[in-house]
DNA sequence: GAGTTTGAAACT
DNA sequence: CAGTTTCAAACTC
């Protein structure tokens, strides 16, 4: 009686199902109360559907996202393409491929990419979350494997250049980092226009999106900052 | 149909 | 909050 089974997380009872031991119908009805009541405690949207709407009316939209790491999110594993809608910026997916292609086209005609995804982009690039877009558009550029997620973050690093005053640290952003934000950045304001959100609105997701790069940006120069510092650099 | 893979949810 | 475990469904052979 937990949400894996499907009946419970639909806040139905079983019927006619093939679960063994199941305490999910009328004759348990007190322990399926405490246990609705626990879930409900960790989580109060968890009977809430997982597809709410999207910006626009007719918009389908997954209210929690996936967090696809394998699946590309082109199998029925993930919760967006077996509701068949594209993936959203509620996604945390790495390599998705579930994006409707004219947000695709869109997004590469703003970051004035040809429109082979072959040739700068990955081919796995989402247009939906920063982290993926971002990481395989520095992935592209020739880092090296590291374990942290931003410890690739090649385009960003300590100037070489002669040192800041008043011991203050100054970094080179590389182009490529740029232009990762800005695609990231442009893809959001096509995206929130697509779904026909008001000024306003698209104006907080763009906010968002640049506050999220930031961070990023942020935690990359820290990252290269500490480990040129352990290398007494 | 058995075994494997996958990702959500639960747990630590 | 990150890592691990459990689980059921999707997938492969």
């Amino acid at each position: 009686m937990y949400r894996y089974c499907d009946c419970f997380a639909n806040g139905e009872f079983c019927n006619n199902c093939n679960c063994s031991n199941c305490y999910n119908n009328l004759n348990h009805e007190e322990e399926r109360q405490k246990a609705i009541k626990l879930c409900l405690d960790r989580n109060p949207s968890a009977f809430k559907p997982k597809i709410g709407k999207g910006g626009t009316s007719t918009e389908r939209r997954h209210n929690k996202g996936c967090n696809c790491k394998r699946s590309g999110c082109l199998k029925n594993y993930c919760e967006c393409y077996e509701a068949k809608i594209p993936c959203s910026n509620m996604c945390k997916c790495y390599g998705c491929k579930n994006v409707d292609n004219a947000t695709l086209l869109e997004r590469r005609k703003l970051m004035q990419l040809p429109p082979d995804p072959s040739t700068i982009m990955s081919s796995a690039a989402p247009a939906h979350s920063l982290t993926s877009s971002i990481m395989d558009s520095l992935g592209s550029i020739g880092s090296t494997t590291s374990p942290s997620k931003f410890g690739a973050l090649k385009g960003v690093g300590s100037s070489r250049g002669p040192s800041p005053p008043c011991g203050a640290v100054s970094y080179r952003i590389s182009q490529e980092v740029v232009s990762a934000t800005c695609g990231c950045i442009l893809a959001t304001a096509a995206r929130s226009q697509k779904q026909g959100l008001e000024r306003r609105q698209t104006e907080a997701a763009i906010i968002k999106e640049f506050h999220n790069c930031i961070q990023h940006i942020i935690q990359g120069c820290m990252t290269s900052q500490a480990r040129a510092k352990g290398k007494g650099i």
